[in-house]
DNA sequence: CACATGATCGCCT
DNA sequence: GGCGATCATGTGG
């Protein structure tokens, strides 16, 4: 029995013609999984629900990148039937339950058979919602009403979920390594964890964190 | 502010 | 059987 997607937040409500935004191509999301990562700080993650928008832009971000990272569900090939969206093309979603009680999602990365991802650690909502809101890859789905069974989804064609390009100038980009991967061996202190520097929900008290060696290429 | 802990269960070993 | 890509709450400084 797979948890139903819920109603969005009410607050999230917003007009994406009205901001100018516009859609990615699949050939963006089929591109270097650490320049996505960065390149969606700014960006919008939205859901069609009962006939309004509703979504956020994205502040914190992670790469996951695949068969080398222990971090990464992934890891070394591994394909049950939970990691099988990360196998997909570039621009599906994976969203993956933890601790018996939290979802989170990712953007796949890379084209089909290569499991990579980018996961969605926190967001702002349009003006006046509260910064905690979205603040952590779970509070970030229980925002927008997401759950495991949206995984898989197509964020470019199927419908209710989607991304828009960011619209405003380049946010100024922190670098640290990813929260809550310790048992990871040296992927552990890899540099792969991306956020605007300038918002006010980004999650925890981590951005000071000392970045590791450079980041292995994902490619 | 900095930890420490409990909740709760799917997934992998 | 153990643990996790988390969060809210509680304690102490």
């Amino acid at each position: 029995m797979e948890r139903e997607a819920a109603a969005p937040d009410p607050r999230l409500r917003f007009a994406p013609e009205a901001l100018g935004l516009r859609e990615y191509r699949r050939a963006f999301f089929r591109g270097d999984t650490i320049k996505v990562a960065r390149s969606l700080i700014g960006a919008w993650f939205a859901r069609f629900y009962d006939g309004e928008w509703y979504g956020a832009r994205i502040v914190e971000t992670e790469a996951y990148l695949g068969i080398t990272d222990a971090a990464a569900h992934s890891y070394g090939g591994r394909r049950t039937a939970r990691v099988e969206p990360m196998y997909r093309d570039g621009g599906h979603l994976y969203v993956f339950f933890v601790y018996g009680m939290h979802y989170c999602a990712n953007v796949v990365t890379r084209p089909e058979g290569i499991a990579q991802a980018v996961l969605l650690r926190a967001a702002e909502g349009p003006p006046g919602t509260p910064p905690r809101l979205l603040s952590g890859p779970a509070r970030l789905c229980a925002a927008l009403g997401i759950t495991a069974a949206s995984s898989g989804e197509d964020l470019l064609v199927s419908g209710d979920l989607r991304l828009f390009r960011r619209r405003a100038r380049r946010p100024r980009i922190g670098v640290t390594p990813r929260i809550g991967v310790d048992y990871a061996g040296e992927a552990r202190d890899w540099p792969l964890r991306f956020f605007d520097e300038d918002s006010p929900a980004v999650s925890g008290s981590v951005r000071l964190r000392a970045t590791g060696p450079a980041a292995p290429s994902s490619a």
